[in-house]
DNA sequence: TAAAAATACTCCATAGGTATTTTAT
DNA sequence: ATAAAATACCTATGGAGTATTTTTA
């Protein structure tokens, strides 16, 4: 029994002649006089009685028909279903953010997811640059913010905005220092493993023959930036956040240490074409490359903090 | 999309690994694997996401597993009607009846259908032996009991008993009558064109050159009866009723004019597989061959007069 | 005789199989 | 290295077509 045979029975029995009906079927009357045979055999009775003016459902085929209509009537609902999910997109996308929301322009970005894909459910998970590339092949994250810095070729990213970030610490710390010599000596607000800005800050230490003298670990930039405005010692901030500091007289910046980095969006080059990626794609692209109106409130966004 | 498609999407969504869902299903791996993915273009969207450890449905496959699985419930729900429909017989059954009911025992006939297909509905019309074979091939009736005569090669008929047919009339018309000269010579109550009886004494009247003096002219077994009884001429009555109203002397039965019938049921030959058909030939045979119980009551019988 | 369904026969589209490749862990 | 899915390629079932026969009004 198959959803076609179904089909013909529904329409052989609302014409009641079979040859109307292959017509209406834009098949042959042979091939839906078989089709409706093999069917009556399968379900082992007849469904129609059969006269000289055509085909007239019998008391059996009369209950069974109640039973095809429902069937294909399903079945439309199913394709009909499928035809709406193909345009749209469903579910949960998760996307990474390696700083602040509001410099990655978070909220005007799920604002534009929610208003194109309503039943899309955005996740945002805080991740370190450096982490992009893991978690995207681990598909915890679908897309992720990060700032450049080498990565995997698996990866494809394009580069959204670019940014600086500078050495910044209490103006106790800074007063006075104007060598790297001295930065070195000063003690640190250190990120471990491989946020980029640390690594071209150690590798220009390296190329100098120095070493730090003195570090605190920490991954996380507010964490990193309480801790600097607390005095620990000096830290990495982006320029922007930095200079409002530095106007409010909380710490100062180091004019030597300013680094340009490239704010990025990636993700996993075999999912380039899925339609979660080009979602997050899209929607980033937009609010980048034009100014959209400043955010009022974010749809459906969740936060996960790693 | 057909039913083999949305049976092989819903035993992968519950297996979770296209191979062992193809071991369940009896198709090889790469059967199922082009099965599914066909079902995916056609519905213009992905139903699974694909890891090393087998498949897993999307969001989307998710919601469209729900209708597939609506489908094919409503599928086994029709293959089930159709099981339990090709045991039973439904609808109309339509029986000829030539006689008195009682002598053909309809009540223990429709009692025998009524218990063994309690959804069949039977239909009993008073039918003229001389009108079985029309009505039969038009199909108003499905079988009909008839007396024995002759009969196109298109119907099929078995015997079921031997009854007696006899000439009988009030005891003014018949008494002291003994030749067919005097018998030819009294008024009849004749019965118009097939009556088999009638034929048979019609034919014995021309062999012997004679023709009838008067008759009244009528179909019914009733209304003959009526006539007879009343006064207006020989008739011709069943044996056994007529010995009855001998026997309360309101007519005599003439002893020459004794004719032996057989009682059949007839049925349109290319109907002998037809379940309407032998339900009927079914039920009549066991009531005359065996003398079952008598009847208690007719379920679902319904008077039709021609 | 006409109109409809069934059937005989042929053809080919496609479901299904085997073997291999690709992919991800 | 293993387990799974995808793919290439082949086979064969059976669905569909044409032409014909059967059936009934």
């Amino acid at each position: 029994m198959e959803l076609y045979q179904l089909k013909s029975f529904a329409v052989i029995a609302e014409m009641k002649n079979l040859t109307k009906a292959a017509g209406s079927l834009n098949i042959s009357q042979s091939a839906l006089s078989t089709q409706i045979k093999s069917l009556e055999d399968e379900l082992g009775l007849e469904l129609f009685t059969r006269n000289s003016r055509g085909m007239e459902l019998n008391d059996k085929g009369r209950v069974l028909l109640t039973h095809a209509q429902e069937i294909l009537k399903a079945a439309d609902s199913m394709k009909r279903k499928a035809g709406l999910l193909g345009d749209t997109v469903i579910g949960d996308v998760t996307v990474g953010i390696n700083t602040e929301p509001a410099f990655l322009r978070v909220s005007e970005i799920s604002r534009l997811i929610a208003l194109e894909y309503p039943e899309l459910n955005v996740i945002l998970m805080a991740c370190q640059s450096v982490d992009t590339e893991d978690m995207l092949k681990r598909r915890v994250l679908d897309a992720s913010f990060f700032y450049h810095h080498p990565i995997s070729s698996e990866i494809e990213y394009e580069v959204l905005e670019d940014a600086e970030i500078c050495i910044a610490g209490t103006p106790d710390f800074l007063e006075g220092k104007s060598s790297w010599q001295e930065i070195a000596a000063t003690p640190w607000v250190w990120a471990g493993y491989g946020c980029p800005f640390y690594i071209a800050v150690l590798s220009k230490f390296e190329a100098l023959g120095l070493k730090i003298k003195q570090a605190i670990n920490c991954e996380d930039e507010y964490v990193i930036r309480e801790l600097v405005l607390d005095g620990h010692g000096l830290g990495m901030l982006r320029l922007e956040r930095a200079k409002q500091l530095e106007k409010e007289g909380r710490l100062v910046i180091w004019k030597d240490g300013i680094i340009p980095v490239k704010l990025c969006l990636g993700w996993l080059k075999g999912r380039s074409e899925d339609s979660e990626v080009n979602v997050v794609r899209n929607a980033v692209r937009k609010v980048f490359q034009h100014n959209v109106e400043p955010a009022v409130g974010a749809h459906g966004v969740m936060w996960s903090l790693t």
